[in-house]
DNA sequence: TGAATGGTTCGGCACAGGCCGAACTATGCT
DNA sequence: AGCATAGTTCGGCCTGTGCCGAACCATTCA
């Protein structure tokens, strides 16, 4: 008794479904308002803002004040691979939420996962990008090749070094139940894809919705 | 908005001391039975009751009647994944627990994670086996290689598929931020390190705590 | 069969914390 | 300056739930 870190502090802060809804809605990687945040939550403003200070003091977002506005966004690629590794155990156990929408399908073939690629898609990414050698390592200590970092260059992939997160990094896919890519190259690519108008994100949730030929530009690009 | 599994409910379910520090406990992989759990989590028999047919019902834990005892144990390797992954970011964010104990380094050290080995051994270990070929793969996908599955075999390890969990899985350590192994393969080689009186195990924690010569023979057998 | 022990159920208490209305601060716009 | 909008702080309400004492099953053992 008494192992450990306090596991109990962090998953009473995610445990409340409106601080859980909140997050659940940064999981698009994007930073949202307090009023965005709130109206996602379903809860009114006051007490958004409660929520958000506990969230910030717990570590678990960050927050940007712009104006006056305030923007916030996830402290961090952990917390995200926390968020997805619960909604894995969610969707096994206790089935999916009260009433299972109809987009879900969608969520499960393709969606962001904080500022990357999840679902379907970016497990097949994942694995044809390792299949061909342009990633190469074994269990979460993967990089780029220098023959696949030639290739991500010549597609125009952005790989500035301006966060302090590794490069290549896997994060597990709750769908799917595999590894995805994440990290710098994630990010560069699901940027690269908006960029290249291969997709596009419906408002307000986590889908990565293709264009006609856009998923087909995009596995051919990436060759997988 | 509604996206995705209900993580509030399981996050709720963590979020307790008393349970959380009853699931804690558990991380050991031994089964214990209610009265065990009440202590642990400094609560009386009736509380801890209801806390665990709560844990019981969301599906974190199962429960063996054997006489007159209940014996609790975690329902699942990922339910001990993603508790993993909270005590790491536990120990990033807030500090580890109010006052932290003697006992952490030992923790980091080597200690046992459900039914595997954790802590800088074990990701030592992971990393050597790799190193070798003994296990061969990338990412969540590692397997043994033929030479690998003779090696093991050799050295009297027991891989029998009584259980339905993959025979290899990569576990992350909360502690070294790095995979370390899981799966039939780590519950055998953990087993096998008791059953050969080279490690035992401090009556109600999850360090491993080698004997005089245990370690270097550990090392020796397993080659890293 | 009666006593001891491990667990669960029931009832009631008390506190934590989520929620909102209202008032207040800060920024931006005209 | 005056108004509108975004957020925060304050105070009070109220539900949820964690906790325990006491009573109640179930199993074992003498």
């Amino acid at each position: 008794m008494k192992d450990g870190p306090d596991i109990a502090r962090i998953a009473n802060l995610i445990g409340d479904p409106g601080r859980a809804n909140m997050l659940a809605a940064l999981m698009s990687g994007k930073a949202l308002t307090a009023g965005e945040l709130a109206s996602e939550a379903g809860i009114r403003g006051q007490t958004a803002s409660g929520h958000l200070t506990r969230l910030e003091e717990g570590g678990l977002i960050q927050r940007d004040r712009q104006g006056r506005h305030h923007y916030f966004r996830l402290a961090d690629g952990d917390v995200a691979q926390v968020l997805e590794a619960l909604m894995g155990l969610a969707a096994k156990n206790g089935q999916l939420r009260t009433r299972t929408g109809p987009r879900d399908p969608e969520l499960r073939h393709a969606r962001v996962c904080y500022n990357h690629l999840a679902g379907n898609l970016g497990v097949l990414l994942y694995d044809g990008l390792k299949a061909r050698g342009v990633l190469v390592g074994e269990g979460d200590d993967i990089a780029l090749s220098d023959a696949g970092r030639a290739e991500m260059a010549a597609l125009g992939i952005d790989l500035s070094a301006k966060s302090r997160s590794p490069e290549c990094k896997s994060c597990l896919d709750w769908s799917a139940r595999r590894s995805h890519l994440a990290g710098r190259l994630g990010r560069g690519i699901l940027d690269h894809m908006f960029a290249q108008g291969w997709a596009s994100r419906p408002e307000g949730t986590r889908i990565v919705r293709f264009t006609g030929l856009g998923e087909a530009a995009f596995r051919k690009a990436f060759n997988f």
